[in-house]
DNA sequence: TCATTAGATGAAGAAAGCTTCAGATTAGGA
DNA sequence: TCCTAATCTGAAGCTTTCTTCATCTAATGA
């Protein structure tokens, strides 16, 4: 009688025991593994629980179905990435650009590549309708960091900050993604990441110049 | 016993009548329609039939499968948008680099919001395990194209050519991506394109210099 | 006109997956 | 130690959806 299931995709119950806790944790590393695996359409809630090493029943303890269990393993991830842009944002806040741009992007990076697998994972999740808004909600978190730090460097910006920042989140993003679901994502990793500073600083240079 | 079935993913039937062809074409423009207003996990092959005005056995008739379906769909978009890239990038062989991307992007854009929803309602498909081969397989028609005219610009490149294409194509899918799935994706159409080319211009101009 | 081929239909078989729940097990505290 | 609450289990019901196929209708050409 605690709540009112007004939210139809909350967690039915919180862990209180470790045990619990533990069980959530290894349900949601099956989820990517499984969706790793076998992909989103052949993910079935027995297969992620019996990779998790619980039963189905234990999962339905703790997502109220298949859909929530998706969008808490996305969210999970894209929570860290937003938190590590966050903070290098609030670090690089009063730097120049070109330094700023730097730290952004080796952030960004470093927090997707940190875990490649989960993030093309993910990906499939990432399109689904629900799912889409969850994406951009967590992702107008960055954006607003993006946004704040920007106004904070001592160069003064020609173009609206709000569309730069859409920009080099585009930017990022989508180079991002097309280096992770490439053959081998590692090895061209750090030449991908000077061209992406490259670019972004080339661009930054452009808007407070023009 | 025309073919042995060996390509479980082609058509099972070429349409020969006019009839059929305009069957073909209502089903794969239902399942875009289809896939808009449900989402891909709601989609049906019963309610793509229902959606194109036929029974679900024509369906089957032109798609061995469901996933066939999705995949034609997507195909379909996806050759268009290589198409107009491939057809830019002949036509500015020869030129300067600003020129190139300028054009580059334009078309770009201009495919992908000729039907904005079906951009969209695409990118539910896109991210499947299959489908992902299918994005990167025509994908790499762009980028060759894209590659061979940057090598017949007048203007010498420091960078490999390899590298720049990809780069373009990541902030072009990237931002175009972000702008499809904002809120009222025309309305800032020419903000983003504007700065999409100041920031391909300044990349290229650093990449000639450098 | 009529035979033959192309195309369309949709009820129904079969499979698959989600989700529940009644009962078993384990942990924590009195 | 023993009671209570937390947690786990997994067989089975229920629903949904895919896909087939026997049958009907429309077009083509001789």
């Amino acid at each position: 009688m605690s709540q009112p299931s007004h939210a139809l995709l909350e967690p039915r119950k919180s862990p209180v025991q470790a045990r619990s806790a533990a069980s959530v944790e290894a349900i949601l590393e099956a989820t990517v593994q499984v969706l790793l695996s076998v992909g989103k359409d052949r993910l079935t809630t027995t297969r992620v629980a019996l990779r998790a090493g619980v039963s189905v029943g234990t999962l339905y303890q703790y997502f109220p179905n298949k859909s929530a269990l998706l969008q808490a393993a996305l969210k999970r991830h894209l929570t860290a990435v937003a938190s590590a842009v966050e903070h290098v944002c609030r670090e690089q806040e009063g730097q120049k650009l070109q330094p700023m741009v730097t730290a952004l992007i080796t952030a960004f990076l470093q927090a997707k590549m940190q875990n490649v697998k989960t993030s093309v994972a993910l990906y499939a999740v990432s399109s689904d309708l629900d799912a889409a808004k969850i994406v951009q909600q967590i992702g107008s978190r960055s954006t607003k960091a993006i946004v704040q730090m920007l106004t904070t460097s001592p160069e003064p910006l020609t173009a609206d900050p709000q569309l730069i920042a859409f920009m080099l989140q585009g930017l990022m993003t989508g180079v991002s993604r097309k280096l992770l679901e490439s053959p081998a994502p590692e090895k061209h990793f750090d030449a991908v990441r000077r061209e992406l500073i490259s670019m972004a600083c080339a661009y930054l240079h452009a808007c407070s110049s023009r």
